[in-house]
DNA sequence: CATCCACTGGAAGATATGGCGA
DNA sequence: TCGCCATATCTTCCAGTGGATG
């Protein structure tokens, strides 16, 4: 009957457990609100900002101290007249070079004033950069000139600055502009990491600078995320819906994993959302989130990212992984990389198409691995140096996905000849 | 211990794609 | 359209590497 006002058995506020969701206060990282603001403190007496590095693993809040940091900076700027701040953030995630960093930004900058405004106005987009076509140092010159254009005190915040990998020009660039290029403005540049290998790559030159203030975001202790998760819980879900314990386990198996509070968040929605469906189920409005539904959402959840990272593999790390849970499927993992290569490629041939060299393709492989798809086994007391592999998630996920992909005509054909060989073995 | 086997993974060059300006 | 530009993806080449073997 009533179909749609059961939802809320145990849910009030999905919201507020959504992984983007940001808090009006960060009781849990004050010493970092506290150590980022004294960073900033120049630039309220209108002088030139420092330079800044912030490391931390994901999910611990750098990005939301950021911002909660400048709201509160912009904010006090108003007070003044002289000091006009300008705030450049990018979130570096799609971007592998320093040029794309620059185009980007340029980008960024020459975006519609109006926040608000919905992703339509495509008249207003003439001035943006696309991604490739022009010469590097065309895009740094549009990039000093708009840095010009706006004046005043310019701060750029690079979020996963991480993913330009080696090539950090646009990070020697930015904090050097001033100079080398007669800006007339106050420029300072925060670099955001996840990787702390980061840091110690970075050139010599690039170091000096951009690294002259740095700090460290320290995991997230369990108890810390125990208070996070019961802050979160007061408003996004009903009063006594949960078992004693649940939010200790929650923030237990965070804080040993990562330590990200971005994960004990996700894990107590998804454990929510499992109990709120079996209420709805079984029709028992009494329902409480127990810790089985935290177990289970753990699985639920690792099930869910896999299935994320296969979807954006290429045609060859589906053939491959097509290979693998071939012989997965067979009982027959871990198998070294040369069987895979050889299965795969009679599989690639087998629909006229052309496999990869050996090279190229394991370095497909190694991605797998990467995605926490397959995982290499040790292969210690064995002849020679090789690599053998396994599904690291279960064969059913693998297949799952695999056939999830069946939009490419020539995968779905190859989907079912394992599917026979799934068969055969089971 | 020297040497070999079978494989790994870095580096550099080739190719294909998509975009710019003239 | 052509000549450039940046980039992703492959291929080619090859210097290691770990254990086995004599």
């Amino acid at each position: 009957m009533a179909l749609f006002d059961r939802e809320d058995y145990i849910i009030r506020n999905r919201d507020i457990l959504d992984p983007e969701y940001e808090p009006e206060d960060l009781d849990e990282r004050e010493r970092e609100v506290n150590e980022y603001a004294s960073y900033l403190r120049p630039i309220i007496k209108g002088w030139n900002p420092n330079n800044l590095f912030i490391y931390g693993d994901t999910g611990i809040g750098k990005t939301v101290v950021t911002r909660y940091v400048i709201r509160e900076l912009l904010e006090s700027v108003e007070q003044y007249d002289d000091i006009d701040l300008n705030v450049i953030e990018l979130n570096c995630t799609n971007t592998s070079t320093s040029y794309q960093v620059a185009v980007h930004l340029v980008n960024e900058i020459r975006k519609p004033d109006s926040e608000k405004e919905p992703l339509t106005t495509v008249s207003s987009e003439r001035d943006v950069l696309s991604e490739t076509g022009y010469q590097s140092k065309r895009v740094f010159n549009e990039l000093y000139k708009d840095l010009r254009d706006l004046g005043g005190t310019i701060l750029i915040i690079l979020d996963e600055i991480d993913n330009i990998g080696n090539d950090d020009e646009v990070l020697y660039e930015l904090p050097r502009a001033r100079t080398h290029h007669n800006l007339d403005v106050k420029l300072g540049v925060i670099g955001i990491s996840n990787d702390y290998q980061f840091r110690k790559n970075l050139s010599a030159k690039v170091k000096d600078t951009l690294c002259e203030e740095e700090f460290y975001f320290e995991p997230y202790e369990s108890a810390e995320l125990q208070n996070i998760l019961r802050k979160r819980t007061e408003s996004a879900l009903f009063p006594d819906t949960m078992d004693s314990g649940v939010i200790e386990l929650c923030s237990a198996k965070a804080a040993n994993d990562s330590g990200s509070a971005r994960q004990a968040i996700r894990l107590l929605r998804k454990s929510a959302e499992l109990a709120e469906r079996e209420a709805i189920n079984s029709n028992n409005p009494d329902m409480l989130i127990t810790e089985t539904h935290v177990r289970n959402a753990v699985t639920e959840i690792q099930k869910e990212e896999v299935v994320e990272g296969m979807h954006d593999l290429t045609i060859h790390g589906k053939y491959l992984l097509l290979a693998i849970t071939s012989f997965a499927a067979e009982g027959d993992t871990p198998v070294r990389t040369r069987r895979i290569y050889e299965r795969y490629t009679n599989l690639v041939e087998q629909f006229s198409s052309k496999p990869l060299k050996r090279r190229g393709a394991h370095d497909h492989i190694s991605k797998l691995n990467m995605k926490s798809i397959v995982r290499d086994v040790d292969t210690k007391g064995e002849r020679g140096n090789f690599n053998k592999y396994e599904l690291d998630v279960a064969v059913e996920s693998a297949i799952e996905a695999l056939e999830a992909d069946s939009t490419i005509g020539e995968l779905t054909k190859l989907r079912e000849t394992a599917e026979q060989n799934n068969v055969i073995s089971t």
